[in-house]
DNA sequence: CTTGATTCCGAAAGCGCTTTCGGTTTAGCG
DNA sequence: CGCTAAACCGAAAGCGCTTTCGGAATCAAG
């Protein structure tokens, strides 16, 4: 099989590579009479440019990379590959790439990070879930790449974000809750290193207090994101004296594990709790 | 921000930039001296290749991309996440990239398809759910494009696939469920078209056989993937004179869909059913 | 018919790396 | 000490595209 290239298909036209290249990518500069036979040898042949050619003539990476949480089974949270399935089809429109990057662990993150904004393979960068003084954001800063962050952090002034309103939204479940005729909602947050499990729990306090119902540490706690911790800490909310009659959890992965602590009292979700 | 190449680094080093290269990727033909002098001053200056020009220069795109199911929704089934999460891994070994690729529709697919196989992006090809006469797969394989199918067909003898053992699952299953006591065990497939829904059903058989249970139709019915299509089976199983003691779905999809109607029934999962 | 402005395209220089080819040194050995 | 072989490294040619520069051809205007 013939590789078609540029060369080639100049060679077919009895034209130079640089005539064909304008032709194909639009420049004013070329006769309407000869882009028409270009483009119909083009299509004949079904050319189709050497990206990794034009990249590095171009000098633009036509790609951008969503950089993998380094917790392992994150991907598996439905968060992120919906968010993936956003980024890669309006990238695909554009004809550019979709890269998924995995840092194996925190610690080779940073390289990981590095290497993304210093080898040139991306023209730009999303991270989920930024930290405080978060050092990815510090090395892209550092590095001129471009990046956005999905998730907030408390100074993320000086950088474009786009995140869901954790705060609003954890308020409203409270609200919404009490409309239900809840006086005592328990709530299993999220770490607050990241900056949604601080927000989160704000909204649930802000949600308790617009609604008139008070706050009590018993029935609040942090706790890692993983099933099983969240079912234990579930658990010993519905076996303490003054047990809730809703639990309000911080991920979907703890609201499992919660699911799960009721089901083991015996309790109907949805309507013992 | 000084961009680090290989230029500048031949420069600080009073070599040449093939020296330069050659110290960088092990070439025999080096001394230990100016091997060790390179390493340090790349490593100094932070010097990471430009990939473009290197997959330029060798001709290998050390990529391989992954191709998304064009149904939407499915990237957010926790089997595609996961496996993203395990290619990725391995790719990130190597240095390698992976670039996740949409099809907007069935239509696209094949353009998509196509680009991927001539555009020298990618050095290699991941996709998910063969159908029969599979038109991706023979583009691929017209472009001599490698390639790797997660999930097998019935003619998939000559390519390389890799998939779950659903016949052996299956049959492993039900010899569990045998293996605690359950003399009626019911089924809710997935439908026949896909060679797992064909492939689970035969395993479920199987496993009958093997451990001397009978087969009752009346117990074993193909639904849709939904958990609603699912719920409304389930429900009929447990309403029926001869209720099952167990029932095995063939998707998690399914089994959501049963668990509700085993608690719509008031019964506890894994207690009473 | 001359001149100046346009239009179009060829020539060629990169982009940053790899890799072959030779030539110069050094080592090995009689 | 001389010869051959081996070890190193410089020079340079690509990889397939983009893009500037300038020249030839065409056109309009005087």
């Amino acid at each position: 099989m013939q590789r078609v290239s540029l060369k080639f298909l100049a060679k077919e036209l009895g034209v130079t590579e640089g005539t064909v290249s304008r032709a194909l990518n639009d420049y004013p500069d070329i006769s309407k009479a000869t882009r028409k036979r270009v483009l119909e040898v083009a299509e004949k042949f079904n050319y189709k440019a050497n990206q990794t050619a034009r990249r590095l003539a171009t000098g633009v990476a036509e790609a951008v990379a969503y950089l993998m949480p380094p917790n392992t089974n994150t991907i598996a949270e439905p968060f992120v590959s919906q968010l993936l399935e956003g980024i890669g089809a309006s990238l695909a429109k554009r004809g550019w790439d979709l890269l998924v990057v995995q840092a194996s662990s925190a610690e080779t993150e940073v390289e990981t990070v590095e290497k993304l904004s210093t080898s040139g393979r991306v023209s730009g960068v999303v991270i989920s879930r930024p930290y405080k003084n978060d050092h990815r954001i510090a090395l892209l800063k550092k590095y001129n790449m471009p990046f956005i962050v999905h998730g907030r952090s408390l100074q993320s002034d000086d950088y474009a974000w786009f995140d869901v309103d954790s705060e609003q939204a954890f308020q409203d479940a409270v609200t919404h809750l009490a409309s239900l005729g809840h006086q005592r909602i328990g709530f299993i947050g999220a770490p607050l290193d990241y900056n949604f499990g601080q927000m989160r729990l704000d909204g649930y306090k802000k949600g308790l207090l617009a609604n008139g119902l008070g706050f009590d540490d018993a029935i609040v706690e942090i706790a890692e994101m993983t099933d099983e911790a969240s079912e234990a800490v579930a658990l010993k909310y519905l076996k303490s004296s003054l047990a809730p009659t809703a639990i309000l959890c911080a991920t979907d992965t703890q609201a499992i594990g919660a699911l799960a602590a009721v089901r083991s009292m015996g309790l109907i979700p949805g309507q013992d709790m």
